[in-house]
RNA sequence: GGCCCAGUGGCUCAGUUGGUUAGAGCGCCGCCCUGUCACGGCGGAGGUCGAGAGUUCGAGUCUCUUCUGGGUCGCCA
């Protein structure tokens, strides 16, 4: 029943015409949205990705062609010669194409359609189980076609900006070395080396520290990293980064290109203005007012330090807390002071979801009472001087978490954006960026008992605190810096190390022993023995950039294939099982036979 | 691995304190309609309520187990 399209030529996408091709005779090619039969005549909505265009079948000595075109439905695939005509019935203002319409004087039907499982329409309400599984249908969606289009301009203007900016794109491999610090590695068994596997790389990190070596200055790469970890709304295990690095340069340096580069992004997709230089702030800054290392700034109700302020009282979990060398903080949810108890309650269990052990609040109503989960255990006067230095005024509700800095940060800072969220404060249409800088460079495991580089092992510390690598590592900081955007961490990068001697002094505070440090990373220490310039990079997550510019709650809105929670595939069902012959070749059979025994 | 949410015709949902033949809108199929565009009119098909077990005279509705998908904590140098 499929037709040819033999002497036919498309001319035109549906979007593509305006009233500028009233009078001329196109060729369009496309799905049918819709088919609207009136009796004699009939409507047909033309979709491609860029739009939709209608169709009329209508006219003398037409009666073949129009009983043809009553017989399309949902999604065949048609061509259709005809005539650019000013509507000659109303115009349609909800469509792009409104003013016009085909009248077709030929009809192709390319290909047939079975009724698709779900409405191919915007704003699908479809469950994403079944999107997925038809994955091929769900990106005919024009939402998902207009995130696509985004990305891929987004790519394309990375390209153009960072290419006239003098960097070459350079590809690195994706069979790599397995490397067990950081996240969990994808491995790839090796045939010609049974019982041997290659890790996909979660970042190009090592490879673009060697170009540099290697003397290619200006280096980028949109890299594809894969990630052996469990996934979320914005975390999938194979993802792509914009992947920079530079040689001869400083912190500054970094910035200043990528500030460029987010300006040009910013203006060219989204007509948004990113006023330069983005705001700068230290981590301890970030952590002290807004408990948290990416803080959405678009708002304020950040952390007051109350600990001098509640001191001397006698409220055990805050005395407690104090003389184990914590903190007391709070935050201050303006207007909220009348939130029910079972509202606040619900807050209370999710501070405990981020280790709080409780948490203080202070209802201050409008008729100038107080209700207060622990004012029993102070005195009118230090609950006074609570409210005072968090600036409480009737109808707010003051929130306290007394324990270690470490969790206190954790739970206010999430508290802070449950908040937000509960009262809509947040505008999706805002841009706030910012730039975290002077990161710790260690931070200390309790699971391994030992200090864990922050950002990565090649990071550089600052100068200043060098001195205090073996005395109080925790201390040090280091020239690394995340790029921001509204409570997001869009990118991260460092300055490298590029001096041999600090690379091994690094690996030693990590506890690497010289011949594990050797082993893992020898091809760059030996490369830092031949002249290494300093260098400095940054690495941006594409899939959130590019979902927080379309708007998405999901990075798996702007990935054509996304896969599901537990990394699987709905679509194709990988990871599947394969053959022995295969696993035999590979030397893995013992494995399996293991696998079914369940030993 | 933990916690939370959801699972009823193709899609999205409703389904009262457990009670006779499980409803709606959209979609689909047929007929009618020459200006529709959320087209309209008439008629029709289609589900045993994710699966299993249990409680009960009786379960979509209660209990347990399990499967599927989503969110989140841990994890993500």
């Amino acid at each position: 029943m499929a037709e040819s399209m033999k002497g036919l030529k498309r001319t035109h996408r549906c979007g593509e015409l305006s009233a500028a091709n009233i009078g001329e005779t196109v060729t369009v090619m496309g799905w049918v949205q819709k088919n609207r039969n009136k009796g004699g005549i009939v409507f047909v909505d033309l979709r491609d990705r860029s739009g939709i265009l209608q169709i009329v079948f209508e006219g003398e000595e037409k009666e073949a062609l129009i009983e043809k075109a009553a017989k399309l439905r949902s999604e065949f695939v048609v061509a259709i010669v005809g005539k650019v005509e000013a509507r000659s019935g109303a115009v349609n203002e909800n469509l792009a194409t409104g003013a016009i319409e085909i009248r077709a004087e030929e009809l192709r039907v390319l290909s047939e359609s079975e009724t698709p499982p779900f409405p191919i329409e915007e704003n699908s309400k479809t469950k994403e189980e079944l999107r997925l599984k038809y994955r091929y249908l769900d990106l005919r969606r024009p939402d998902l076609q207009r995130n696509l289009m985004m990305r891929s301009q987004v790519a394309t203007l990375t390209r153009q900006f960072l290419s006239d900016e003098g960097f070459l794109e350079i590809e690195t491999p994706i069979l790599g070395k397995s490397t067990p610090e950081g996240a969990r590695d994808y491995l790839v068994p090796s045939r010609i080396h049974p019982g041997s596997f290659y890790g996909l790389p979660q970042s190009p990190q090592l490879f673009k520290q060697l170009l540099m070596c290697s003397g290619y200055d200006r280096y980028f790469q949109i890299a594809k990293c894969f990630r052996d970890e469990d996934l979320r709304a914005d975390r999938q295990p194979e993802f792509t980064q914009i992947d920079i690095e530079l040689s001869f340069v400083d912190v500054d340096d970094v910035i200043d290109v990528n500030e460029r580069l987010l300006a040009k992004l910013f203006k060219e997709v989204m007509n948004i203005e990113v006023a330069l230089p983005i705001p700068r702030m230290t981590w301890q800054e970030a952590m002290d007012r807004y408990g948290s290392d990416k803080p959405d700034t678009r708002f304020g109700m950040e952390l007051v330090n109350v600990t001098d302020a509640v001191k001397d009282c006698e409220f055990v979990v805050f005395k407690g807390a104090i003389e184990n060398g914590g903190t007391v903080r709070g935050i201050n949810a303006k207007g909220q002071g009348a939130m029910p108890r079972k509202k606040i309650d619900k807050l209370v269990d999710f501070a405990k979801d981020f280790g709080a052990k409780g948490l203080a609040y202070i209802a201050l109503q409008e008729d100038g009472t107080v209700k207060s989960s622990f004012s029993k255990f102070m005195t009118e006067e230090e609950m006074q001087k609570l409210i005072q230095a968090m600036k409480g005024e009737p109808g707010d509700l003051l929130l306290l978490a007394a324990d270690r800095n470490k969790v206190v940060w954790d739970v206010l800072g999430n508290l802070r954006l449950e908040i937000a969220r509960q009262t809509e404060i947040l505008d999706k249409d805002e841009y706030k960026f910012l730039w975290v800088t002077e990161f710790p460079l260690l931070e200390w495991s309790e699971e391994q008992n030992r200090f864990t580089a922050m950002h990565h092992p090649f990071t550089m510390p600052l100068e200043e605190d060098l001195q205090y690598i073996d005395s109080d590592p925790g201390r040090v900081r280091a020239k690394a810096y995340d790029i921001v955007l509204n409570g997001n961490e869009i990118g991260g990068g460092s300055v490298r190390i590029f001096q041999n001697d600090i690379q091994e002094k690094m690996f030693e505070v990590l506890g690497f022993t010289k011949e594990q440090a050797h082993d893992q990373f020898g091809f760059l220490l030996d490369a830092f023995k031949y002249g290494v310039p300093p260098h400095a990079g940054l690495a941006y997550g594409l899939d959130r950039m590019v979902m927080l510019m379309a708007q998405e709650d999901s990075i798996r809105d702007v990935m054509a294939f996304p896969k599901i929670k537990d990394a699987s595939c709905l679509m194709t069902e990988a990871p599947s099982a394969v053959d022995d012959k295969q696993l035999k070749e590979l030397g893995l059979e013992k494995y399996t036979e293991d696998q079914e025994t369940g030993k």
